[in-house]
RNA sequence: CUACAAACCCGUGCUGCCGCUGCUCCUGUACAGGAGUGGAGGAAAGUCCGGACAGCACAGAGCAACGCACCACCUAACGGGUGGGAUCCCGGGCAACCGGGAUACAGAUAGCGCCACAGAAAAUAACCGCCGUAAAAGGUAAGGGUGAAAAUGUACGGUAAGAGCGUACGUUCUGUAGUGGUAACACUAUGGGAGGGCAAGCCUUGCGUGAUGAAAUGCCCAAUAGGCAAGCGAUUGAGGGCUGCUCGUCCGAUGCUUGCGGGUAGGCAGAUAGAGUGUUGCAGCGAUGUAACGCCCAGAUAAAUGGCAGCAGUCCUGCAGCAAUGCAGGAAUACAAAAUCCGGCUUACAGGGUUUGUAGUUUU
RNA sequence: GGUUUCGUAGUUCAAUGGAUAGAAUAGGAGUUUCCUAAACUCUAGAUACAGGUUCGAUCCCUGUCGAGACCA
């Protein structure tokens, strides 16, 4: 299977991406959120992918122009959010069933002093959250959001 | 050599690991892997001008609106640039003049409007004064304080007192002629006229502009219904054709408008070889043009050109050294990233280089 | 990517080119009250920045900077 074949490198591919305009905006007309700062993250856990989406992510990041008004701050970044995530996203593909597929959108709230290890830390946290539930654990409360996404 | 000013140029390099993206080739299965080779700027920025390009009627006329405003040249074009003229400012010089800088530099004699406070008066002037007279009426603008600005400066004549009222020399505008210059303009001669300022108040004159912008535009695929209701109209023309108005003109009947309900919104082209760029020669004071030879130098689209580490470079500081330089330290290493493409302008910018000019110091 | 509007006290708004930029509210001090509120008195506080036109600029012009709105 395709997933198998990218598992174990570090690329961010076209198909891990989000790119079409009605995936991003039925994400954000029926996703949901949560922060931790200086991240918003916005997710949609789809049960079911078809055969043309060989991910079980797609990301995409956004760097509003009103905290960071020069593009060079926004480019810098989305690289370095992009560098993060390339680095640690193995963790959450394992969990993900081969069935399903999760939309990701990451929003960048805080200015322009953010570094390689801001980044690093904010993605592992977010990481973490991710994985519940994507996987929620038998004793937490999480299986009802999963549900909730799927609606 | 140092400092300052101006113009122009540069504005990090190498290695390792992990990634993104255009093109070519190879391998297999739509897609993926491998190899090779390209991958931000001088401002890519602000969007202030000018074009290319695109469809829109042949993109047609008038008004309105907007823009520009000494002259010549450069340019595809420009509100840009180059050279020149005039005026003003600064420095030097006794002066002629020299050097540098600035200029939205058409018109105030087409008309309207405005000029606070002060002042008699702020633009068809008359408070004091002067003349005149018995007193008035009247004449007058030399002198007076105010103010940013006060009715052409000086001299002589003239007069009751005075006044461009007259004359001369000036200031300034303008006509004509001559000389120089492509021209703006300068100089000379001569005629005529005017007398405050503001046109970045309205405006007048001359010249120019079709508006809309790649979310333009064309094509392919997918989806679909010839849906329902109301209204208008069918050559006596509904409605429309991309500028605000008018005219002219063209299209126009399975048509147009409104409401309800429903569908699609994916890809390709446009789009990267061009007013391109480097060197040398020639023409020109210069902007620039031209010839030969060489080069190919981003093309993304929820949006690539990156992340981490090491070494070096440049700069600064300290120490050593006559010097070249060496050693140590430094979070000093900018401003900022294409979005159809070009030419300008403006703004931001660590540090460095070249040339020219000015000033100072040292040596010969 | 493009189009367009606007910057005045801490805030909301005024001000034909003319003296010291005005008002409400918020702030500070005081009077009143046993204390607070209300009321009254006093007080400090601003033309985004840089040039230009003009005798004189918040106003007119130019350029920057900043803040919004709109266009599928």
């Amino acid at each position: 299977m395709s997933t198998t074949r990218i598992h174990q490198r570090f690329t961010l591919q076209a198909v891990e991406r989000l790119k079409l305009r009605k995936q991003i905006e039925t994400l954000f007309q029926t996703g949901e959120a949560f922060s931790v700062f200086p991240l918003r993250v916005v997710y949609q856990y789809l049960p079911e992918r078809g055969e043309a989406e060989p991910s079980p992510v797609r990301i995409g990041f956004s760097i509003p122009k009103k905290r960071l008004r020069k593009a060079v701050q926004r480019n810098r970044v989305r690289r370095l959010l992009k560098e993060a995530w390339r680095l640690q996203k193995h963790a959450l593909y394992a969990q993900v069933p081969a069935t399903a597929q999760l939309h990701c959108f990451f929003i960048y709230t805080g200015n322009d002093q953010f570094t390689f290890p801001d980044a690093e830390k904010v993605v592992k946290k977010v990481m973490g959250r991710l994985l519940r539930i994507v996987n929620p654990a038998p004793e937490s409360g999480q299986g009802e959001t999963a549900a909730g996404a799927n609606a």
